[in-house]
RNA sequence: GGGCCAAUAGCUCAGCCAGGUAUGAGCGCUCGGCUGAUAACCGGGAGGCCCUCGGUUCAAAUCCGAGUUGGCCCA
């Protein structure tokens, strides 16, 4: 880019977007960037791929734009950092939506469809919305090596899930059981926990008796799931609780009811008995070990009839609600299942994997298990052991894809036993760093305490398959399984011809693989992996190990992830799991742990709700860098964001100033050809201005790289806007105008375009990770050919101990307290800033802001535009001042106790004449009615503008700092300089109007309507000229214009000179 | 139902850990000013049951308990 090249008028996003995104796509900005860190210190990030089905929405928006603005970050100081992207694209979700696509019902349509062309469909819609993802990242400015993102379906990344499966194996923590899953009957498949969605559904609520076998009479449990009675292998009671033995009747029949004694009546009235007697209470321990008959014996021939079924036991989930007992059968329930696998029981689960009941369930073999609740009732009915029927309204689980009811089935999956080393698995948490740091304690550490071991197994096509094979007649010793790691191994070990470099790992490729050794030939097993088991190897699968075990010796484990707090037992956990199960480690050193993205009032977002906020509609309507800037502004650890819209244009905004401030100094610099190669800053005659904000700048460095550091970049954005804003646009600016447009060349000028142009090189600079599109745009402007060839490739600016002037800035802070504070004072006394004030006077509270105000007093008179300023000390009382009394609550409450608050009113509400104590007490206890005794300590003194002086109150650094007084009395000299200063105001407008050039002369025409008025300006004509650049002239033609300037009429004439 | 987090001006948020008058900040609103950055900039003003209820304390936005609403996670 050209140096000092003019700039549009106005900051346009759009504009610079495009001409970013085209001169990075010239220049291999990226590629150049990557290249310049290379040699430098390793640092190993890892991408938390995101699944890749629908586009990017909020919350993946902020991720990406966090991760690319601390890669950045960590770039510029220096790092050689990897920023692999990854994609998880096996699993579930996208299996549902080709089928869809594909008008499929169920796993026969997938069948029938032939499994390899599935497979190819799958991978084929994965592939699109991979790209449509990597376009949305890159559409804000995210800079990652998006032309080799890690896949999960790809073949080296399959074989990272291997190993990683195979190291697990090799310390004993891969293991087949039986568990209680839940199953969606429609994709047939063990779906995970958090894959279960809850829905109101009604079902049935039946209350069953179970005829008692050695003794009279039935125990009553209540069930929401008639189906599964067939399968009821026990009771189970509480041992602690009372239960009632009741003697009920209904239309002249009696019978005898076991339920929990708090529960009787209940329990009789849904019975619709007329009449009950309570027979006797018993403690649910003497309930133990009584047996009982099965209630569809007659219907479910092979019900479970073995050593310790139809028995009661206790159970800690039982409670007395309903009736105190509970149906219990281990092949559905989880905590039946349990309970169960603790007494020894055998599980019996005569449903499968479709939901659909098996041979062994006699009458209802054949039926769909919800289908059969209406017969299974009214065969419990027929045989008498029904004691009520209703239904019942309440949460129920579904599958998050397909919105199929489960159902809980215990069936054979695979596991890795994470509970056998729970106790690495929190000594390893302590190795990792968790911003917030709660989050790792609280969150993370309860999560992990709490898990259970990981099903890892499901019943697809869509994922890793799972590399076990085993013996025709394997009897469940891993010892027996073989377990293969990677392609290499295959290769040697298959009976087929496997060429490494070249297999897909897909099913049904390995499917047919057999493997022959001793005789014994082995079949793979045909579940494939969870998704979640993918992504939770990408510390390694990211380098490609172990294909690849450079990269993986040099760098691994991970020196930062960021993802959000849903991750807590995703990601995070996941990634801990795995690492501690294959490598003994947790695979991360530091944690960035995010909130969600929320829409404005609150709510969270939803796609199928449609209750979003789309990124691509904020680009558009505000730029790429300035929702960047929004969501870098916000909190990245733990805290949950809430877009706003508002405060997406409020960063438009600034950025149109950080674009105005670079803009104001091009045309002078232009005009004077300025270089900045050929003058040295620290060779300058530099003003107190300039030193000041170099200083600021380097104040500003060292706020921002702490905040940095510590994951605050919100607070790293928050320091360099209010630098940007505050002390360059709104102060040194201001201050430098004046050299900036003057005529001639001078020392001064050249350090203040010296000062200038290091100061923005270094903010843009310190913008580059926030708002990389923009920032890129000034850079080169600034710098053209004598810069790198992108402010990517900058080193992060380090603090200079050198230009750090820590009383020079405490100095202005004072000034522009003092200024502000005139300005108020003017506007009381109707004093526009443009008239000169005869002089200002400084009432200062404290010595330091005397002192400041006295070594400033040169800058002071031209900012307030007074001709004199005068200090007070801070030890000196003005004559005409009051003084009034502020409480200090820390003394003031323990010395005074209840009446503190009393005591304080008193004494804010009274002035006195002098800082005098004694006074103080007196007017005190004039206002309280009744003395009080003070010390020095309670009280602080202000003063208060005394009547007919126009002062106001400034505070420096959060304390009182004094009082600012302006004199306005008018003389004839200052009179003539405000209507000299109000005839160049009208002058540059005019000139403006008349589209001259900055350094164009002109010829200038006044004429004063008033005599008197007319001669004092002419006192000034010089000012107006140099100011102007004007030569005073008749002027006949051209821009005449007449202005009634404080009630006297002054015509202008401007002309072009020549 | 349980765990974690949040609630302060119209909006977005500081302040809370280490209790002491909310001079709260920016934006917005409004009135005024400035004027070769000008769709920028500066000053004044209005605007708060600090979610609710209890407790601790001389004193609570801040600490403690219960609740409400929202977010995430787990049932």
């Amino acid at each position: 880019m050209e140096r000092f090249a003019p700039v549009s008028e106005q900051y346009d996003p759009d504009e610079v977007e495009e001409s970013t995104f085209e001169y990075w796509a010239e220049t291999d900005a990226y590629e150049r960037t990557r290249k310049h860190r290379r040699d430098g210190e390793d640092f190993f990030f890892v991408d938390g791929p995101p699944y890749t089905s629908g586009a990017a929405h909020m919350g993946t928006t902020w991720n990406k734009t966090l991760k690319d603005a601390y890669i950045r970050y960590k770039r510029m100081q220096g790092y050689n950092v990897t920023d692999r992207p990854g994609y998880d694209m096996h699993g579930l979700p996208i299996e549902t939506k080709v089928e869809s696509k594909l008008g499929f019902e169920n796993k026969k349509d997938i069948e029938e469809y032939g499994m390899e062309a599935f497979i190819d469909a799958c991978q084929e819609f994965a592939d699109e919305q991979l790209e449509g993802l990597q376009e949305d990242f890159k559409s804000f400015g995210v800079w990652m090596d998006w032309d080799s993102p890690y896949k999960t379906a790809s073949t080296e990344y399959m074989e990272a899930v291997w190993w990683g499966f195979q190291q697990a194996h090799e310390r004993g923590l891969v293991e087949r059981g039986k568990r209680s899953i839940t199953q969606c009957p429609r994709c047939e498949t063990a779906i995970a926990k958090n894959e279960v969605e809850y829905h109101q559904v009604e079902d049935p609520s039946i209350y069953v008796n179970f005829p008692l076998a050695e003794r009279e009479g039935s125990l009553v449990a209540w069930t929401t799931t008639p189906w599964t009675v067939p399968a009821n292998t026990f009771i189970a009671v509480d041992e602690d609780v009372t239960y009632a033995a009741v003697e009920a009747t209904k239309d002249g029949e009696t019978e005898v009811l076991y339920v929990a004694e708090g529960v009787v009546e209940d329990v009789l009235k849904k019975g619709r008995y007329q009449e009950y007697d309570v027979l006797e209470t018993l403690p649910g321990a003497e309930l133990l070990g009584w047996t009982y008959d099965h209630p569809l014996a007659d219907e479910v021939a092979e019900y479970p009839d073995f050593e310790g079924s139809g028995e009661v036991y206790h159970a800690d989930y039982v409670e007395v609600d309903r009736t105190g007992l509970v149906h219990s059968a281990p092949g559905h329930g989880q905590e039946d299942f349990e309970r169960g696998d603790e007494l020894g029981l055998d599980v019996y689960c005569p449903v499968g994997s479709d939901g659909v009941y098996d041979s062994r369930a006699g009458d209802y073999a054949g039926q769909f298990v919800r289908d059969a609740n209406d017969d299974i009732i009214a065969d419990l009915d027929a045989n008498g052991y029904l004691l009520a029927s209703e239904t019942y309204t309440h949460d129920y689980g579904q599958c998050w894809r397909c919105d199929t009811d489960i159902i809980f089935l215990a069936t054979d999956q695979w596991f890795i036993t994470v509970t056998d080393v729970k106790d690495e698995l929190l000594d390893n948490i302590d190795d990792s760093h968790w911003y917030p740091h709660e989050a790792r304690e609280d969150r993370f550490k309860n999560f992990v305490e709490e898990s259970p071991d990981w099903n890892v197994s499901r019943q697809r096509y869509w994922g890793t398959p799972i590399p076990i094979w085993l013996p025709e007649d394997w009897d469940g010793d891993m010892d027996e399984a073989v377990i293969v790691g990677t392609r290499e191994e295959l290769a040697e070990r298959a009976d087929q011809a496997v060429d490494p470099a070249d297999i897909d790992l897909h099913r049904p490729t390995v499917d047919d693989i057999t493997i022959t050794e001793d005789g014994t030939t082995y079949e793979r097993v045909p579940d494939v992996f969870d998704v979640w088991i993918d992504s939770s190897v990408a510390s390694w699968g990211t380098l490609d190990y172990p294909g690849n075990s450079e990269a993986f010796d040099r760098l691994w484990p991970a020196d930062l992830i960021m993802e959000a707090h849903d991750q807590t037992r995703g990601w995070f956990w996941s990634q801990l799991g795995m690492g501690t199960a294959a490598l003994g480690e947790v695979p991360y050193s530091d944690v960035l742990m995010h909130g969600y993205a929320n829409m404005p009032d609150g709510r969270g977002m939803s796609k199928s709700k449609n209750i979003t906020v789309e990124p691509g509609e904020v680009i558009e309507e505000y730029g790429a860098d300035p929702m960047r800037l929004f969501l870098l502004s916000r909190n990245p650890q733990g805290e949950d964001m809430r877009f706003s819209w508002d405060e997406t244009e409020n960063m438009q905004r600034d950025l149109n100033i950080l674009w105005n401030v670079f803009r104001f100094p091009l045309p002078y610099m232009r005009m004077d050809e300025f270089d900045p190669e050929a003058v040295e800053l620290a060779d300058c005659e530099l003003e107190a201005v300039d030193e000041w904000l170099l200083s600021r700048l380097q104040t500003t460095v060292e706020e921002m790289t702490a905040a940095w550091d510590s994951y605050r970049q919100d607070e790293a954005l928050d320091v360099l806007l209010e630098f940007l804003v505050e002390d360059v646009s709104r102060f040194y600016i201001q201050v430098v105008r004046e050299r900036m447009w003057a005529e001639a060349d001078s020392d001064s000028k050249t350090a203040a375009y010296a000062t200038f142009h290091h100061v923005l090189t270094k903010t843009v600079t310190l913008f580059a990770p926030f708002a990389p599109l923009v920032a890129e745009q000034i850079y080169g402007t600034l710098t053209g050919e004598s810069g790198h060839p992108t402010v990517h490739m900058e080193d992060w600016p380090e603090f200079d101990e050198a230009w750090y002037e820590p009383q020079l800035e405490a100095d202005i802070e004072t000034v522009r307290a003092v200024e502000e504070a005139g300005a108020n004072a003017r506007q009381q006394a109707g004093r526009k800033l443009r008239w000169p004030a005869t002089r200002v006077v400084v009432a200062a509270d404290a010595d330091g802001v005397a002192d400041s105000v006295d070594r400033q007093r040169a800058l002071l008179r031209e900012r307030l535009n007074a001709r004199e300023i005068e200090l007070v000390e801070a030890t000196e009382d003005w004559d005409e001042l009051a003084y009034g009394a502020r409480a200090d609550m820390s003394v003031l409450g323990p010395a005074f106790g209840g009446d503190a608050g009393e005591v304080m009113d008193a004494l804010n509400s009274v002035t006195v004449a002098r800082k005098d104590l004694d006074a103080l007490e007196a007017a005190v206890a004039e206002e309280l009615g009744r003395e009080v005794e003070l010390t020095p300590e309670m009280v602080e003194f202000v003063t208060e503008t005394p009547e007919g002086i126009e002062g106001t109150e400034f505070r420096v650094a959060g304390e009182s700092g004094g009082v600012v007084y302006v004199d306005t009395e008018l003389t004839d000299d200052i009179e003539a300089e405000g209507y000299a200063r109000e005839i160049i105001r009208r002058v540059q407008e005019a000139r403006k109007d008349l589209d001259l050039d900055i350094d164009a002369e002109i010829h200038l025409d006044i004429a004063v309507a008033d005599d008197r008025i007319a001669d004092l300006v002419v006192e000034y004509h010089d000012l107006v000229a140099e100011e102007t650049r004007a030569t005073l002239a008749d002027v006949d033609e051209g821009f005449h214009e007449a202005y009634d300037i404080e009630g006297v009429e002054v015509t202008l004439g401007v002309t072009r000179a020549n």
